[in-house]
RNA sequence: GCCGCUUUAGCUCAGCUGGUAGAGCACUCGCCUUGUAAGCGAAAGGUCGUCAGUUCGAACCUGACAAGCGGCUCCA
C-alpha cells in the first residue's frame, strides 16, 4: 500500500510536524484521540472529518467549541431542524439554513406560519434525529443533477440557477446577508448534497449544502429552538416571506445554559424595563408610538447630558441657536428633503394655504440663520448648535424604546468652513464625540465610514468629484484616529458621506450614536456664501455633526450600559440617607442638607419602612451612596457609608462623608 | 409597512369548555421604633386596550383599530 505524506498542523502551538499516512487514510483517524474534534482544517478550507487526506496536506483539527466548529456544529442542528420541520410538515419547501451569532436559523414555505406547539414538537423530532446518529454524506453533484435532484425545492432550485451571481460590489446590506446565507448553501466551487443516511444506511433525508458537517447527528449535544418569524425570501420585502425558526446550538449543555443565563440577563438590562423600574421615562398610549415622556428621574439624566453638551459645545466654539418644530413645505424642498424623505416625515398640515411639516431635520433652519446677513470668510468656521426636536414617521415595526424613536432630541451642530478648513474642523468633531464618550464611560465602540452607493445614483446627489473628495476627507481623519474602521458603502445621507461612532452596548449590540457628516449640496440649495480674502463669493462647506447623536437614544443605550446602576454624577438620587429609627431623622436631614449646599441629589427615607427594607428600595433603585445612621452615628458625629456594591466603611465622619460624595461626582467615577 | 404573538389593578401575573373578576408587590391608613436586601394588619384600587358584531349572556368567540413584543424590510 502506497503512503502518503501528511503535515498536521499544530495551530496555535505553531510546531508542525510532518506524519506519514496510509494512502485513503480520513481525516478523523488523525484526530481519533481528541474528541472534541469535529471537522478539519485543510490547507486553510474546512473540511468533513470523512476527508481523505491527500499528499501534503496540511491538516489541523477543527474544536467544536472553536468560532469554526461552532458554525459547523449549529449549520449542522440547522440541517437535522429541516429534517424533523419536512417529516412533520411534507409540504414544507426549503429556503436557506445558515449559523449566525450564537444560533442558526432556517427558512421554509408553508402554509401557516410555525406555533410554539409546533416548535416543541420539531424540536422533539430533532432530539430523536439526534439519537439516531445520522451520518452527514458529502456528494458532489452536477448542476444538472442537484436540480432534477431537487425539483421539489424551488428556493434550492433557484439558488442553483443564482450561483456565482450575488454579492458583488454595491449591494445592499440586505442582499449581502441573502448572498452570504445562500453561499452556505451553493457555495463557490462545485455543488454538494449532504446525503443523511441512518446507521443501517438508508436515506433519511438530504440538503444541497456547501459543508462541512459533523460527522454525525449525535455530536450535537446542545440545542434549543428559540423562535420562529417570518422573514423575506433573500432579504427583499418585494418577494415572497418565508417562515423562519431560529434556534441555538452548542458544545455542551452548560455553555448552551449559559447562553440562555446571558439572555436573561441582557433582558434584566434592557432600557424599556429599567425605564419603568428606576421611573426614568415610559412611551404614554394617549401620545402614540414612539412618542417618549421623561419623568423627574429620567429628566435628571436627560439634563445632565444637556448641561454637559451644551457647556462643551460653547467650549468648542459653537453658538447656542434656536429654531422653531415646524416649517412651510418650502424650506425641505431648498434642503432636497422632501423628494427623499416625504415618507419619513410626517404628514403636512395644512393652514393658511400653505403646507406645514413638522420637521425631520434642523439643517435648514440652521442654514437659514448662515443666510441671515452676508458672511465673512473672518467668521469661519461658523458653528452653529441647538437641542433640535425633530420627529420622523418610523414604520410601526420599527419602533424601539428609546433607541428608536418617532420624536427625538439631537445635539445638532452645523460648522460652516471653507473647503480647506474641512479636514480640521472634522478632526475637530471626531475628537470632541471621543472625549464625550469617555466622559461618559462609553469605552466599547468603532467607526463606521458610510459612502455612497454606486448602483443608485438615484438616491444621492452631487458630482462624482464632490462624492470623492468629500470621503476622502473622512476616511482620512477616521483612518488617522486609530480606531477600528468599518466600511459602510450604500449608508451615506443623499447629500454627503458621513462617519459614525457606532457604540457597542454591554450585550454586543451596535448603535449608531455620533454622526459627523460631509455636505457640499445644501450650501449649494440654499445659495449659501461668504465673502473671501480676494473679495470673491465663495461657497461654504457645511458638516452636520451630532455627538450624543439622539438625546433618547444615548439615555437608552447609557442605561443599558450601566444596567440602570449609572456613575454617580448621572444617577437621578445620589444619596439616599437612611435613618434606623425615627429619633435620627433629624440627624440625618442636616446631613441632607449639607450634601444639598453642595449640588448633590439626596432624599432622606423618613418612611415608616424598616431600616432593612430602605436599603432594599435603595438597593432597588440602584442610588450609588447610601448613608446610614442610628444611635451609635448620631454619637460620634459620623455616618455608616454605605455602597451600591454592599461595601460598607462604618464611622464615616460627616465631613468626610460629604467629601466622598461630592469628589465621585465631581471626577464622574462610577463607584 | 409585512408575518406571528400579546394586551386583565400602578407593576408582575392567575382566571377550566362563554354565566359579568383574583393574588403578590406598590399606593393609602393603622400598629410596630427598628443596625445592613421585604415587620404585622386593614382599606382602597379594574366598564378585563378601544369600537363594533355573534349570543339570553362575552375578559373568554369574530372583525376592525390602537399599543406592545419577536423577527423581516427600513433607518436623513
Amino acid at each position: 500500500m502506497p503512503e502518503i505524506t501528511t503535515v498536521p498542523d499544530a495551530g496555535d502551538a505553531g510546531e508542525v510536524a510532518e506524519r506519514t499516512v496510509a494512502t485513503g487514510t480520513q481525516a478523523w483517524e488523525l484526530f481519533r484521540d481528541d474528541p472534541t474534534i469535529i471537522a478539519a482544517r485543510v490547507n486553510e478550507t474546512l473540511r468533513d472529518l470523512a476527508y481523505v487526506v491527500q499528499d501534503g496536506d496540511r491538516v489541523s483539527g477543527v474544536a467544536i467549541d472553536s468560532p469554526d466548529g461552532r458554525a459547523i456544529l449549529r449549520h449542522s442542528t440547522a440541517h437535522v431542524m429541516a429534517q424533523a420541520v419536512q417529516e412533520l410538515h411534507p409540504e414544507a419547501k426549503l429556503g436557506i439554513g445558515p449559523p449566525i451569532t450564537d444560533g442558526f436559523y432556517y427558512d421554509f414555505d408553508v402554509a401557516e406560519p410555525f406555533t410554539p406547539a409546533d416548535l416543541e414538537q420539531i424540536e422533539t423530532r430533532m432530539r430523536r434525529i439526534v439519537k439516531e446518529g445520522q451520518r452527514f454524506s458529502r456528494r458532489p453533484v452536477s448542476d444538472g443533477e442537484a436540480l432534477s435532484e431537487l425539483a421539489e425545492e424551488p428556493y434550492k432550485v433557484e439558488l442553483i440557477g443564482l450561483k456565482g451571481g450575488t454579492g458583488g460590489p454595491g449591494g445592499t446590506e440586505a442582499v449581502a446577508e441573502a448572498a452570504e446565507g445562500a453561499s452556505v448553501e451553493v457555495g463557490a466551487g462545485e455543488l454538494t448534497i449532504y446525503d443523511n443516511l441512518r446507521r443501517d444506511g438508508s436515506l433519511a433525508w438530504k440538503d444541497l449544502c456547501r459543508g462541512p458537517h459533523l460527522p454525525t447527528t449525535k455530536r450535537i449535544p446542545a440545542f434549543k429552538l428559540m423562535r420562529s418569524a417570518a422573514a423575506y425570501w433573500r432579504g427583499d420585502e418585494r418577494n415572497k416571506q418565508l417562515q423562519r425558526i431560529y434556534g441555538t446550538a452548542w458544545e455542551s449543555k452548560e455553555a448552551l445554559a449559559e447562553h440562555l443565563y446571558r439572555i436573561e440577563e441582557a433582558e434584566r438590562r434592557d432600557h424599556r424595563r429599567l425605564g419603568r423600574e428606576l421611573d426614568l421615562f415610559s412611551f404614554p398610549d394617549e401620545l402614540g408610538s414612539g412618542l417618549a415622556v421623561f419623568h423627574p428621574r429620567g429628566g435628571v439624566i436627560k439634563r445632565e447630558m444637556e448641561d454637559y453638551v451644551r457647556r462643551r459645545h460653547i467650549e468648542e466654539g459653537f453658538e447656542y441657536v434656536g429654531t422653531p418644530h415646524i416649517s412651510k413645505e418650502g424650506l425641505f424642498h431648498t434642503s432636497g428633503h422632501l423628494p427623499y424623505y416625504a415618507d419619513s416625515m410626517f404628514p403636512p398640515m395644512q393652514m393658511e394655504g400653505a403646507d406645514y411639516y413638522l420637521k425631520a431635520m434642523n439643517c435648514p433652519m440652521h442654514n437659514l440663520i448662515f443666510r441671515s446677513r452676508g458672511r465673512s470668510y473672518r467668521e469661519l468656521p461658523l458653528r452653529l448648535f441647538e437641542f433640535g426636536s425633530v420627529y420622523r414617521f418610523e414604520k410601526s415595526g420599527v419602533v424601539h424604546g428609546l433607541t428608536r424613536v418617532r420624536g427625538m432630541t439631537q445635539d445638532d451642530s452645523h460648522s460652516y468652513v471653507t473647503p480647506e478648513q474641512a479636514p480640521g474642523e472634522v478632526k475637530h468633531l471626531l475628537e470632541f464625540c471621543l472625549g464625550l464618550f469617555r466622559d461618559f464611560g462609553l469605552d466599547d465602540y468603532y467607526l463606521e465610514l458610510s459612502t455612497r452607493d454606486d448602483s443608485k445614483p438615484d438616491k444621492f446627489v452631487g458630482s462624482d468629484e464632490d462624492w470623492a473628495s468629500a470621503t476622502a476627507v473622512l476616511e482620512q481623519v477616521a483612518t488617522d484616529s486609530g480606531l477600528e474602521l468599518v466600511p459602510d458603502p450604500g449608508g451615506a445621507a443623499y447629500y454627503g458621506p458621513k462617519i459614525s461612532v457606532q457604540c457597542r452596548d454591554a450585550i454586543g449590540r451596535t448603535w449608531q450614536m455620533s454622526t459627523i457628516q460631509y455636505d457640499f449640496n445644501q450650501p449649494k440649495g440654499f445659495g449659501l456664501e461668504y465673502q473671501a480674502a480676494d473679495g470673491s463669493r465663495q461657497q461654504p462647506v457645511m458638516i452636520h455633526s451630532a455627538k450624543f447623536g439622539s438625546i433618547e437614544r444615548f439615555i437608552g443605550v447609557l442605561t443599558e450600559h450601566y444596567a440602570g446602576a449609572f456613575p454617580p454624577w448621572l444617577a437621578p438620587v445620589q444619596v439616599q440617607a437612611i435613618p434606623i429609627a425615627e429619633r435620627h431623622h433629624d440627624y440625618l436631614r442636616e446631613v441632607a442638607g449639607r450634601l444639598a449646599e453642595r449640588g448633590i441629589r439626596v432624599e432622606v427615607d423618613d418612611s415608616d419602612d424598616r431600616m432593612q427594607k430602605k436599603i432594599r428600595n435603595a438597593q432597588l433603585q440602584k442610588v450609588p451612596f447610601m448613608l446610614i445612621a442610628g444611635d451609635r452615628d448620631v454619637e460620634e458625629g459620623a455616618v455608616s457609608f454605605r455602597y451600591r456594591s454592599g461595601d460598607q466603611d462604618n464611622g464615616v465622619s460627616v465631613d468626610d462623608a460629604i467629601e466622598r460624595v461630592v469628589d465621585a461626582v465631581r471626577r464622574r467615577v462610577q463607584v
